[in-house]
DNA sequence: AGTCAAATTAGAATCGTTCTAACACAACTT
DNA sequence: AAGTTGTGTTAGAACGATTCTAATTTGACT
């Protein structure tokens, strides 16, 4: 379990990843990495940290979004075509998804149990599983 | 179970998809639903039909795809940001992804189970559950 | 044949994302 | 503290998939 709220959590947090605590990546960590698992697009966190003040451009957030990832500190997932959320609980679960609100919710892995596993062809190794519920209306959580 | 083979079945599944049996849906849809299971995308069915020498326009390959998805012949699938396949199998099922040759392959869905199923929003309605395997090296089933 | 809605089309527009190449900065030297 | 070097940031251009637009064609029904 993560836990880096405070903001000295954050720079050993981007230290620990591999990556230069710039000031960019501490201001994205810090509203990625608040304690509340989120599922954000670089859009969204684009215009976040613009609004908060900090301005960060559009490439950096992705460049950071992609570096996170690869450190193991986001999961890429796509819902949709053409949109990317990058969710900050990077361990394994699956996602409900709210069509109307176009939201992500996690689901515990503990609550879905896959038995009578497919055969898989010689050699293929299983990198992911993704579940994605899709239900439409009812609120959105979160 | 479909088995949409011979030309003059094509017509009638058009038809009773509710749409008009035009050149272009005929090509693609003879295309599509030849028998064997497929998952397209439309640059694909795109390319296919000119080289057949049956010109379609890339914007009728995409209202067509539309168009059948929304009568339930197709199925479209994101697997990738940027991206949507078409799967001709319109049944529940789920999806083995091979990232490498960026291919799909169906697992029916008595391979997989899903018990101890979470426990949804009030009002929430499931439209469809997609489990995506993704899988790394081994060979890409068609 | 004539009408009219529906379908098709080329090309422009849009959207999210990636690329490019110039500039800035962090960290390490001395 | 200045110099160097490689890494990070940036604005804006480029990109690829998809959608839109507005004009034209077609199919089906008088």
């Amino acid at each position: 379990m993560r836990q880096a709220a405070k903001s000295k959590n954050i720079v050993e947090l981007v230290c620990d990843a591999g990556l230069r605590p710039t000031r960019q990546r501490l201001v994205l960590a810090r509203l990625l990495f608040n304690g509340i698992d989120r599922h954000v697009t670089a859009e969204q966190l684009h215009s976040e940290s613009l609004s908060q003040g900090n301005s960060v451009s559009l490439a950096t957030v992705y460049n950071t979004l992609h570096k996170f990832t690869a450190a193991g500190l986001l999961r890429e997932l796509v819902v949709d075509a053409g949109r990317s959320y990058f969710d900050t609980n990077a361990s394994a679960h699956h996602h409900l998804y709210f069509e109307d609100s176009e939201k992500l919710s996690d689901i515990s892995s503990d609550n879905v149990t896959i038995s009578e596993f497919p055969v898989l062809p010689d050699g293929a190794e299983i990198t992911r599983i993704d579940i994605i519920i899709r239900v439409k209306n009812g609120d959105t959580a979160r």
